[in-house]
RNA sequence: GCCGCAGUAGCUCAGCUGGUAGAGCAACGCAUUCGUAAUGCGUGGGUCGGGGGUUCAAGUCCCUCCUGCGGCACCA
């Protein structure tokens, strides 16, 4: 007898065994046909493979999120099964289920053409089209070495070798075609449907190690339904049009050539628009307890020895001589610099914790294939700081400092960010305990900033554990941002101490954080993120006046000024253009406020405003208009400080 | 850095198997004074990414370099 649980708590018992498929006829036809695997006591099941035990079983259809993971895994089978038999000789690697879809690395001398995508799409149809049964197979290890050794798989050999012993070795056999594969799968490749497409060819390095040889990976996409496809790929083309370099050129904020590569030409709007963010994050910073300082960029090499820089990030650096023959380096990072601040003088235990900012122009040379618009720049600009505190102030420094990264994704926008903690790695620098101190502290103040947080094993700096903050592109790419790391490791290299209370010489911590990471990569995340429609206190060009006739002109100019006045960033269209058409231009530039003036506004003081976004139009006094738009364009920092200042304190009550 | 793809006017792109460059938008000029997402007509604009080669002839074929794009590796 074999007892199964269903999800609903409901039980069922079979005479002997009986595999997920069973159970789904013997509840209803609707489900045999839309079941693709099953999860048996938590662990993923073939639909085909027998229980022989009582256990609880779930069924899992395309509606489930593991359901549409099998049918992106077999994407890739199948994938793998046509390009083998159009290209005999082509060696099979891994190709797993990824976002949205997946992915099959190929060793072949041949590299594969876009026009191979094709005939390798058409063959995976067809393989759909065969409907051939998927089976589950256990294999003795040298068994599958030996078969796969005489196909000329070296690769799978090579990972069949390498699974733990013990680990039963699983074949996948669909119609004469055989990969090694943990499962589970669907139970036909007619099941995989054929909402799926070839995306794009890449390298790849064996392992991902670069030492290996470099293979060729096809990626694709693949979804339950047609309709999910479409959606997909719509959503793709729409992301494309908020890319922010795009954005960026049409927008006129900034331009990238080849001569300056990884460094960005910042126009009037875009460099308005730093501006305002670097304002922000000022105000927040000094609000917040900081102080900031200003340290060189051309820096003598010893400085960099001396700082572990040379040996570590030499790769990186960009560096100069002068006539007597010193080297010079550009600095990559602000620390060592801050370190020799506050080396001057002594510091007491009375000065921690000390918090160092700077918004200092650092190099680095990355490599060529690195660079990426303004998420991935050779020049950048931090919003860098570097706490100098001692241990017992670590989990209350990296509160404040997740509790104010938090308020400052917000005003910006984000309202939910990605936390990578990463834990120590194998080759670290300082004892175990100071390690155990410094990871609970980070937790406990991720935890109680009321951030989600997962882990990220063995990738912490060699010189502390760090958390990454993780914000997403318009096509999904993942960027680091902002980060908190702990030092244990600098202060000792540029021997930085303080006197402690017991009159002792002591080495402070050193937290290195930054919350946008860098202004430029954190505009481009901005830019994408808003689709350029920035809100208004951020927005470089936040009102544009634009008149019917000329007749308005006069006007027209009298409520710039009012505006500007007002401290808004304002401009006047007075060209001879129907208004239909300033609307069109000045929309699509996504300028926030049309204030559209003519005869009738002239004469009443009024003006006619149109939000981007919105058809319609309100008619407001100017007076009023200057107190609306004022209020709506107030940081978001300020406009808290006023509703804190109460009422009277300042005109705004938020 | 590695693999693949691409580079034609400010932008988006066309230019078949080699015969000496074209459209739309933008810009500029003229006319039009108009109530919320494109007024009409006209004009100018290109060493076809750089260099080399093949050829009577190269945007088109070959080599090479550069840059960009998509991945991979890297991201202290």
């Amino acid at each position: 007898m074999v007892a199964i649980t269903l999800p609903d708590g409901s039980r069922r018992h079979y005479p002997g065994p009986v595999s997920g498929l069973d159970i789904a006829r013997d509840i209803g036809p609707g489900l045999a046909k839309a079941a693709l695997a099953c999860t048996v006591d938590d662990e993923m099941w073939d639909l085909t493979r027998p229980i022989e035990h009582d256990a609880t079983v779930a069924l899992i259809t395309a509606k489930d999120e593991a359901g549409l993971e099998l049918i992106r895994h077999d994407a890739a089978h199948v994938m793998a099964e046509a390009v083998q038999e159009l290209y005999p000789g082509t060696q099979v690697t891994i190709g797993p289920a990824i976002e949205n879809g997946f992915y099959y690395d190929f060793a072949r001398n041949e590299p594969f053409t876009p026009d191979d995508l094709e005939r390798i799409e058409a063959r995976m149809r067809e393989i759909v089209d065969r409907d051939e049964a998927i089976t589950r197979e256990v294999w003795d290890r040298d068994a599958a070495i030996a078969h796969f050794k005489g196909l000329g798989e070296q690769y799978k050999a090579e990972i069949i070798a390498d699974l733990p012993a013990g680990e039963p070795i699983t074949v996948y056999r669909q119609g004469d075609w055989k990969d090694l594969c943990r499962g589970p799968h669907l139970p036909s490749t007619g099941r995989l449907g054929k909402a799926f497409k070839l995306t794009k060819l890449a390298g790849a390095y064996w392992r991902g190690d670069a030492r290996n040889a470099q293979l060729q990976r096809i990626y694709g996409t693949a979804w339950a339904t047609d309709k999910q496809l479409k959606d997909y790929l719509h959503m793709l083309e729409e992301a494309e049009k908020r890319d922010h370099r795009r954005l960026g050129r049409e927008m006129g904020l900034f331009h990238l050539q080849e001569e300056a590569q990884g460094a960005v030409f910042w126009h009037p709007k875009g460099w308005t628009l730093y501006r305002t963010l670097q304002s922000y994050m000022r105000r927040r910073l000094e609000a917040a307890e900081y102080v900031e300082v200003n340290t060189p960029s051309v820096v003598d090499r010893s400085l960099w020895e001396r700082s572990g820089h040379w040996a570590k990030f030499r790769e990186n650096m960009f560096t100069t001589s002068t006539d007597d023959d010193r080297m010079l380096a550009l600095k990559p990072m602000n620390c060592p610099g801050h370190v020799q601040i506050f080396r001057q003088g002594i510091k007491s235990y009375r000065d921690l914790p000390l918090r160092m900012a700077e918004f200092g122009s650092c190099h680095r040379n990355e490599a060529h294939g690195a660079l990426h618009g303004l998420m991935r720049v050779r020049a950048f600009v931090q919003d860098d700081a570097h706490i100098f505190c001692t241990e017992d102030q670590i989990v209350s420094e990296t509160r404040a400092f997740c509790d104010l990264l938090k308020s400052v994704y917000q005003d910006l926008g984000f309202e939910s960010v990605a936390v990578k903690f990463s834990d120590r790695p194998e080759v670290r620098a300082g004892a175990d305990a100071t390690w155990d101190k410094a990871e609970a502290a980070l937790k406990e103040a991720t935890e109680a900033a009321g951030l989600d947080w997962t882990l990220n094993p063995g990738e912490g700096a060699f010189y502390g554990p760090k958390l990454e903050f993780v914000l997403r592109d318009a096509i999904g790419r993942d960027w680091q941002c902002g980060t908190l790391q702990v030092d244990f490791v600098l202060p000792e290299r540029l021997d930085a101490e303080y006197v402690g209370e017991d009159g002792e010489k002591h080495r402070p911590v050193m937290l290195h954080r930054a919350i946008l990471g860098t202004f430029e990569r954190f505009l481009g995340i901005l830019i994408e993120n808003t689709a350029g429609r920035f809100p208004l206190w951020l927005a470089p060009l936040q009102v544009v006046v634009a008149t019917i006739t000329s007749d308005a002109d006069a006007y027209a100019s009298a409520v710039v000024t009012a505006l500007r006045r007002a401290g808004l960033k304002a401009e006047m269209d007075t060209r001879n253009e129907k208004i239909n058409y300033k609307v069109r231009e000045h929309s699509a530039a996504k300028v926030p406020v049309i204030a559209v003036v003519g005869k009738r506004e002239a004469e009443d003081h009024t003006v006619a405003l149109r939000r981007l976004g919105g058809a319609r139009q309100e008619v407001l006094a100017l007076e009023d208009t200057l107190n609306t738009l004022k209020e709506e364009a107030m940081p978001p920092d300020l406009v808290r400080q006023s509703a804190e200042a109460g009422p009277g304190g300042m005109d705004r009550v938020a």
